[in-house]
DNA sequence: CTTATTTATGTTGATATCAACCTAGTCTGT
DNA sequence: ACAGACTAGGTTGATATCAACATAAATAAG
């Protein structure tokens, strides 16, 4: 049974890849002092319109209080900013200051480079592998 | 560009499958009061000859520091044991407790039903799915 | 127009994650 | 033996993760 678990449990094997490719883009983007949860964020963050904290959490599929959590370090770095919506008193509108898009553009060849690589290395069909990532994800969300 | 990294990063993608499914499995679990993380460490220990610390963060593919916080909280409630290995004393032993068995045992089933569940609502190969995990993992691994 | 409910978020406490740095035990070449 | 290199872990500090609980604003029911 225990052989059985370690060898088909998905949980496992989807924590064990998550952990790998995250230390690998965290070493890659470490000249930035980003780390590639950190990237993720500012990249969900990096369009027109603000969007709300609500709808960001998820987007990464993350609980609200984690993002509540990881944009204080961005925040205390100046690259994004969060504001009450106009309208909507509740809501938190969340924006990338001039410096946080400055960050995301430098980031961007190194995220480039460092995919390339792992998808290279990897050898199978990573468009495939992201579509069964998106169907686990929305099958275990369906709780 | 950023849509681009929305829509390809591989990171994004397994961070977000692995927090849904890890969530999924939490709330499976909440009646043993064990997380998802838990229960994969009390199985990888549940074997005949305890194994060194540094083999079991290898095949969780964790950092060693993680595992040995991650071991704290497990100790405390008597459920594994860690001991210098007699032949190397730099070595580390983790096994589990007559409790930590019991518990492991406790929890076939949920783990069993859940990933059941979630395995029919993805209707996808799921064994293709584990290879490409693998895959992944080990091309990351590879820089 | 109130009151109840729903919605969006924050706070707290516990665990999880890793890099950087440190210590102690083991091994290797001489 | 012994000095130096190597290996196994631990400690610390920062961030990440989520459930449970709490708050405030918007909305619905009457």
């Amino acid at each position: 049974m225990t052989i059985h678990v370690r060898d088909h449990c998905l949980c496992l094997h989807a924590q064990r890849a998550a952990r790998a490719i995250a230390r690998r883009f965290d070493e890659a983007l470490k000249p930035l002092d980003l780390k590639s949860g950190q990237f993720s964020l500012l990249t969900s963050l990096n369009r027109p319109e603000p969007p709300t904290l609500g709808s960001v959490a998820e987007l990464l599929a993350m609980d609200r209080t984690t993002l509540t959590a990881n944009l204080k370090p961005l925040e205390r770095r100046g690259l994004v900013t969060v504001r009450a919506d106009e309208a909507d008193r509740r809501s938190r509108r969340l924006g990338l200051t001039e410096e946080g898009r400055a960050l995301v553009r430098r980031a961007g060849p190194i995220w480039q480079a460092t995919h390339a690589a792992i998808e290279a290395e990897f050898g199978g069909d990573a468009d495939r592998l992201r579509a069964d990532l998106n169907g686990i994800r929305e099958a275990a969300a369906n709780g």
